[in-house]
DNA sequence: ATGCATGAGGC
DNA sequence: CCTCATGCATA
C-alpha cells in the first residue's frame, strides 16, 4: 500500500500530461519520466528492478555504459504495463499514443517485437504488475527468442537489464570543468541548470551512443527518426556506414538486419491495425513522423497541417542537392532582437531557401555581448538543442547547410561549454542564434540538418601523439622552467625527449 | 568532452 | 614564428 510510484518511467497520464514530454522547462528529466537523484529515496520504496544510484559518473550522457537493449527494455516494459493497465491497445486514448510515440524506443521495439509486446500486454499468464518486473522473465520474453516464436536471431548479450544504475549517475551540468585548460573565457561555472537537459539528452539528444540502428552522422535525420527508419531503410549507404561503426551495438544491429523486415512490418501492422479498427492509435503515426510506415494512413483529423507535413516529409527524401547559402550570409542577422521572441514565419520549407528571410538582416557585426548574455545564450542553445533532439554535430552541420559554414561537434560543444574565446563566442553566437530561431519555429526542424556530406577530406592526418608518464612530466618541467622556449630550446627539448619539434611546440 | 593537430593570418 | 580558431580522433 505504502509503495510509491516509481518515477523511473513516469509515463504521463494519457490525457493530462501529454504535452509535458515536450516541456522545455527545467524539469526535463521529470518530464521524460527519468529519475533524478532526488528521487532516489522515493525509489527505495518501489518494486522497481535494480535502479539504484551509485557514485560513478558518466561523461557522455545518460546512457553511456549501457547496452542498447538496456536502454530500451525498461521503458518498453513500463509502456506495456501502462497499456495493460489501460485495458489494452484498444482502450488507450489517442492522447496516450501521442505521448507514447514520443518514446522512440517503444516504437522500435514494438515494430521488432510486436507480438511479444502484445503478449506482455494481453497474455493472462503475464500477470506483471507495474514496477514489479522480473528481469529474467519478462525481459527475456520481451527481447529473446521465446517471444519471437520462430526463434529469431536476436540474441541477448549477457543479461538485458544488468545494471541500470549508471543511468542515473549523470552528474549535474557543470559548465566549466575545473580541468579545463582553456581559461581565456572568464565565465563563472554554469551549474545545475542542465541537469534535466542532460538527462533528457539520453533520450533524444545523444542517442548515438547507444542506438542500435544509428547510422551516426550520415543520415540527416533527427535521432528519433533515424532510429525509426533504419530497420526499414537498408539502403547500401547505410549498410556501408554500419560497417564503419565500431560500436558494440553493431552486433545487435546486424542481427536485427537479418531479421525479416517483412515480419517486422507485419507484426507492427497487425498491432496497429487492430488498434486502429477501434478508432484509436492514429494521431502521430504518420509517414512524416515515422518514415517508412507510409502505408498507415492517418485520418484527416491529423494534428498536422497536411500541406506542411507533405512539404517536408524530411527523412524520406534524399539529401538535398543544394549546398546551402553562400558565404556572405554568415553574419547577416541581427540576433539580439531575434532572441527576444520567436518568429512567426512558417519555415517548414524555407530552411534552405529563405535563409535570408529569417529575422531582420543587419550587418555582420558581432554583437556587443556581455559574458552573461553569452552564458545565457549558451544555456538556451544547449537546452533547446536537446529538446529538439539535435546533437552538437547536427547543429554544426546545420550551420553549414543553412549558412554555408560548417562547424564540428567540437566547436558546438565548446560553445555550449563556454570554452571558446570571448571573441570567438561573439562571432559564433549570431549563427547559432539564427539556427536556434529556425529550429525553434520550424515545424520540421530536421530539415535543417539534412546533410550534404559530399566532400570527404582525404588528407591523412598525423597520428595523434600520446604523451605519457615520464615524457609528459618532463615536458611539464620544461614548461615550468621556460614557458616560451625559442626555436633552439624547442629543438633541444625535442632531441632530449625524442619528440618531434612540432609536438614539443604544440 | 577534450587532447592534440592543423592552417591562416599577423607580426 | 606565434596565436588563434577549428577539427580529428579518442577517452
Amino acid at each position: 500500500m505504502g509503495k510509491k510510484k516509481c518515477p523511473f518511467i513516469a509515463i504521463p497520464h494519457p490525457s493530462a500530461d501529454a504535452p509535458s514530454l515536450l516541456d522545455t522547462g527545467d524539469d526535463d528529466a521529470e518530464d521524460l519520466g527519468l529519475m533524478r537523484r532526488s528521487d532516489e529515496e522515493e525509489h527505495q520504496n518501489c518494486n522497481c528492478p535494480d535502479l539504484h544510484f551509485s557514485d560513478n559518473i558518466t561523461r557522455n550522457g545518460l546512457f553511456a555504459g549501457f547496452s542498447p537493449l538496456e536502454c530500451f527494455s525498461y521503458p518498453i516494459l513500463h509502456w506495456c504495463v501502462r497499456i495493460r493497465e489501460a485495458g489494452g491497445l484498444e482502450s488507450v486514448s489517442t492522447d496516450f499514443f501521442q505521448v507514447l510515440i514520443l518514446d522512440v524506443r517503444f516504437y522500435i521495439l514494438f515494430k521488432l517485437f510486436g507480438r511479444c509486446l502484445k503478449d506482455l500486454i494481453y497474455s493472462p499468464e503475464n500477470q506483471i504488475r507495474p514496477y514489479d518486473f522480473s528481469r529474467a522473465n519478462h525481459c527475456g520474453q520481451l527481447l529473446g527468442h521465446e517471444g519471437l516464436g520462430s526463434g529469431g536471431p536476436f540474441q541477448l548479450p549477457h543479461g538485458v537489464l544488468t545494471d541500470p544504475s549508471l543511468l542515473y549517475n549523470k552528474s549535474a551540468y557543470s559548465g566549466f570543468t575545473s580541468a579545463s585548460a582553456q581559461t581565456f573565457f572568464p565565465f563563472p561555472s554554469v551549474n545545475g541548470d542542465y541537469r534535466g537537459s542532460d538527462l533528457q539528452a539520453g533520450d533524444f539528444g545523444q542517442t548515438k551512443h547507444w542506438y542500435p540502428f544509428a547510422a551516426p552522422e550520415y543520415t540527416g535525420q533527427v535521432p528519433g527518426a533515424t532510429a525509426a527508419t533504419q530497420p526499414l531503410n537498408l539502403s547500401p549507404p547505410i549498410v556501408e556506414t554500419r560497417e564503419q561503426i565500431k560500436l558494440p551495438a553493431i552486433k545487435i544491429e546486424k542481427d536485427i538486419d537479418d531479421y525479416s523486415t517483412e515480419v517486422k512490418i507485419q507484426q507492427y501492422q497487425s498491432a496497429a491495425s487492430a488498434a486502429m479498427s477501434h478508432g484509436v492509435f492514429y494521431p502521430a503515426w504518420n509517414p512524416s513522423f515515422w518514415p517508412g510506415i507510409n502505408h498507415i494512413t492517418p485520418p484527416a483529423s491529423n494534428n498536422q497541417n497536411p500541406s506542411t507535413s507533405s512539404a517536408s516529409s524530411p527523412s524520406m527524401s534524399p539529401s538535398p542537392p543544394s549546398n546551402g547559402l553562400p558565404e556572405n550570409s554568415f553574419f547577416s542577422v541581427n540576433t539580439t532582437q531575434a532572441s527576444a521572441g520567436p518568429q512567426t514565419q512558417n519555415p517548414a520549407s524555407s530552411t534552405r531557401s529563405s535563409g535570408s528571410s529569417s529575422g531582420g538582416c543587419s550587418d555582420s557585426e558581432e554583437e556587443n555581448l556581455s559574458t552573461e548574455e553569452l552564458e545565457q545564450f549558451a544555456k538556451e542553445l544547449k537546452h533547446k538543442r536537446i529538446t529538439l533532439g539535435f546533437t552538437q554535430a547536427d547543429v554544426g552541420h546545420a550551420l553549414g547547410n543553412l549558412y554555408g559554414k560548417m562547424f564540428s561537434q567540437t566547436t558546438i560543444c565548446r560553445f555550449e561549454a563556454l570554452q571558446l574565446s570571448f571573441k570567438n563566442m561573439c562571432k559564433l553566437k549570431p549563427l547559432l542564434q539564427r539556427w536556434l530561431n529556425e529550429a525553434d519555429t520550424s515545424d520540421n526542424p530536421q530539415d535543417m540538418y539534412k546533410i550534404e556530406r559530399v566532400f570527404v577530406d582525404t588528407r591523412k592526418r598525423k597520428r595523434r601523439t600520446s604523451l605519457e608518464g615520464a615524457v609528459r612530466s618532463a615536458l611539464e618541467t620544461y614548461f615550468v622552467k621556460c614557458p616560451k622556449p625559442n626555436t633552439q630550446e624547442i629543438t633541444h627539448i625535442s632531441d632530449d625527449l625524442g619528440l618531434e619539434r612540432d609536438v614539443v611546440r604544440v
